[in-house]
DNA sequence: GTCTATAAATCGATAGAC
DNA sequence: GTCTATCGATTTATAGAC
């Protein structure tokens, strides 16, 4: 690890803005965090947009890495789909966090154009991460009722965030189980 | 009634809002917006925080009407669901607004944890009026496959509030339509 | 109720020494 | 790479005249 400082700065910055929002913390709470004065963050980052950025950048590839994990690790549609919930309900921490994604879309006039564009294609992605486990499960017998496996994906992603986000708000995760409980039911 | 100055300051605060977020409008703004000087402001809504406080009750108000006349207008479950749907699709406004609940859902740091709980009955009463209609919808037959009513509203709300999100941070309504597709096939 | 004027704090960002 | 020091802009909020 050559730079040892720019990646613990990515990390209390992706966790104060996945609580707070991008809006939520400042250069001087990163500095007091990471231990360092706030003007040194800028050797690394030179502005906040760049910063937005590098964090969607990073946070693209993770999740990216986290769906072939699962991939890798199970080989049914509805075991996938149960992986893939799991995560988001992971990421919720205590109802206290959000997805990048969609802590990112709640400030969306903050950011550079350039991190829509990320957060365009992070979507893209997941979409077809789930078009792809809908279609598994429905030639495997393992998710009932898929008529349409795009459509399901355009409907499920949504709501996964959706659910964070009402959970995230009255902090209590509760409301995602809830949430997630009609599109459990159909796995077996 | 209309150029009543109190009335003029929440109609702006409400679309600043619902655009850009709670912490995206300043008192210069909504000054500038609505002709007065921003020190005057003050005198109708001592604080940001109460300002939110008053967006937030009409905007319960304002939705719990909405609905009430949905029912008055529609007698089938399927008709009634589709005209919420259709009310969220115009608060979209082309991709560019929000839903009030979901735009303060992204600032909750800095809301006042009244307005934290005026949202939260706000998801009750919507969470209570979807139920109430997938009751109808299962009873009256214009809404295919309801097993559980309490179950379809908790993955009802937010799917609808989350492709809301998703529509406005890439200012493409089309999102929105993509993610209600599945659901409205369900109707008859 | 609206105004001018200003306080007090915080923000992102820059210059230049070491 | 990190530091001290500071800038200019913006924020919410207050005091007091009219």
């Amino acid at each position: 690890m050559p730079n040892d400082t720019k990646t613990a700065l990515l990390d209390s910055a992706e966790r104060a803005a996945r609580t707070l929002g991008f809006n939520g913390f400042s250069y001087s709470d990163l500095a007091e965090d990471v231990g360092i004065r706030k003007a040194s963050i800028h050797h690394h980052f030179p502005s906040k947009a760049a910063l937005s950025i590098a964090l969607m950048e990073r946070y693209y590839q993770s999740l990216e890495s986290a769906c072939a994990k699962i991939d890798l690790e199970h080989d049914t549609g509805s075991t996938r789909l149960a992986a893939l919930i799991n995560t988001y309900y992971g990421a919720l921490d205590d109802g206290q966090s959000l997805c990048l994604c969609v802590s990112f879309s709640t400030s969306t006039e903050s950011l550079p154009s350039e991190v829509i564009d990320q957060m365009s294609r992070f979507r893209s992605m997941m979409l077809n991460w789930l078009s792809a486990v809908f279609l598994l499960g429905k030639e495997d017998g393992t998710i009932e009722n898929v008529a349409d496996p795009a459509l399901e994906a355009s409907a499920t992603l949504p709501m996964i965030e959706g659910a964070q986000l009402a959970a995230r708000t009255e902090k209590n995760p509760q409301l995602f189980d809830s949430a997630m409980k009609l599109l459990l039911s159909r796995l077996h």
